[in-house]
DNA sequence: CCTGCACTACGTGAAAACACGTAGATGACT
DNA sequence: AGTCATCTACGTGTTTTCACGTAGTGCAGG
């Protein structure tokens, strides 16, 4: 069988040197190259022979959800592995949407980054414990989401009201203006707003505004 | 190391015991159980010491997807890897949704199987490269969903760390939380903040979050 | 009649957002 | 060599939101 062909793509030499040591005597495992930077491993990628790129997140010039948009698009046959230290839900789907094929730390170990090598160069996708976390809390709340019927039953629970008021949340005006705007007093809408956070079960305002256009209150 | 307890749950006989026949003499994975359904399944969780379930998605009864519902929500330490013949999105999507963390197929090869029953055993997620293929397909499509209507102009206009943070913000969070995230001062968070309202010539939250989602910075 | 709901409103205090100004570091571009 | 954009961050102060409790009024339905 061939050695799988790897590059390995971080802005710190310490990491590089790090992976490169893990994988010494790894057999099937080659690291034919390294890149500090995204635009630096699509330089690589250009010559062609590359069968995995391991690709940290945060660099300079380039980085890497740039980088692997750029390359499952272009070079559809290479798979994008993400090596990163962050476990953050918005980095790890934003490279997953990227076309990143797997997700692992930068603490892993030996052994199953050599695993993590070989199930992602065979087509499979892997992604380290954390990272599924996130991404399984991702589909929940998505399944949250879906229930277009749980909004629209939210919303049948507000008093006209506060749908009055939403909406004027919604089109950006503090309480006090909204209170000049109803002729109520401004503590008055204090009081809809805290009824409409616990409602609508969302922390701040970002979660009224949220609601309000799924609702279809706004243009 | 105490060996992986493994149940299966599949309505064919046949199935189970070429699983069965797969895992002889694999080290470290033990089959203590079997079920026909999904119902049966849960009654031999109940008596606790299972690690993980390889799960049918069609049975009689109780289906897969209601079982490994139930199975994520009432056992939590329990890992659930669907074995499957199917690899349409709906399937694939809807399992991850009940809370799988791995998928695979019946055609599977023994080496394969034992690398995956040690990935999702450990905490990690496996994916089979066709179930790859889907979720892709389907995170792909989000992003299609994404690029509707907006006010293009402006978000070009953004920088990627205020895109960032303006994401961070229509998500809930504070600037304090924020700044946590991404490893940063809440000053810093501020001034972007501030940026961002001068830039989309908007008053206040409720406007960030409103031009967040007409541009599709959200799901 | 009484209960529940919607709407109104106040007190207090803490947390967060908003509004100015300022400024160092870095890298790109010319 | 100098300008510009970006990202980072601090100082100070005001306004707004958020949290928790409380409470009067009016109105509809059992």
């Amino acid at each position: 069988m061939q050695p799988i062909k790897v590059i390995l793509v971080d802005d710190h030499e310490i990491i590089r040197d790090g992976i490169k040591a893990l994988l010494k005597g790894a057999n099937g495992i080659e690291i034919v190259g390294e890149a500090e930077n995204g635009r630096e491993a699509i330089e690589i990628l250009e010559n062609g022979g590359i069968d995995l790129v391991l690709m940290d997140i945060s660099m300079p010039v380039m980085n890497g959800i740039d980088a692997t948009k750029y390359i499952s698009k272009n070079f559809s046959e290479v798979k994008v592995m993400v090596l990163s230290m962050h476990d953050d839900e918005s980095h790890i789907i934003n490279m997953l949407k990227a076309g990143a094929v797997g997700y692992i730390f930068k603490n892993i170990g030996k052994v199953k980054l050599i695993e993590a090598i070989n199930a992602v160069s065979s087509g499979d996708n892997f992604f380290a414990k954390e990272a599924s976390q996130r991404i399984m809390e991702h589909f929940m709340q998505n399944k949250g989401h879906e229930k277009k019927n749980g909004s629209l039953k939210d919303i049948e629970r507000l008093t006209d009201r506060e749908k009055e008021v939403l909406r004027l949340i919604a089109e950006e005006y503090t309480n006090q203006e909204i209170a000049d705007k109803l002729f109520l007093s401004p503590r008055t809408i204090d009081t809809h707003r805290r009824n409409l956070l616990q409602k609508l079960k969302v922390k701040n305002t970002a979660g009224l505004v949220k609601f309000a256009m799924k609702c279809g209150l706004l243009d």
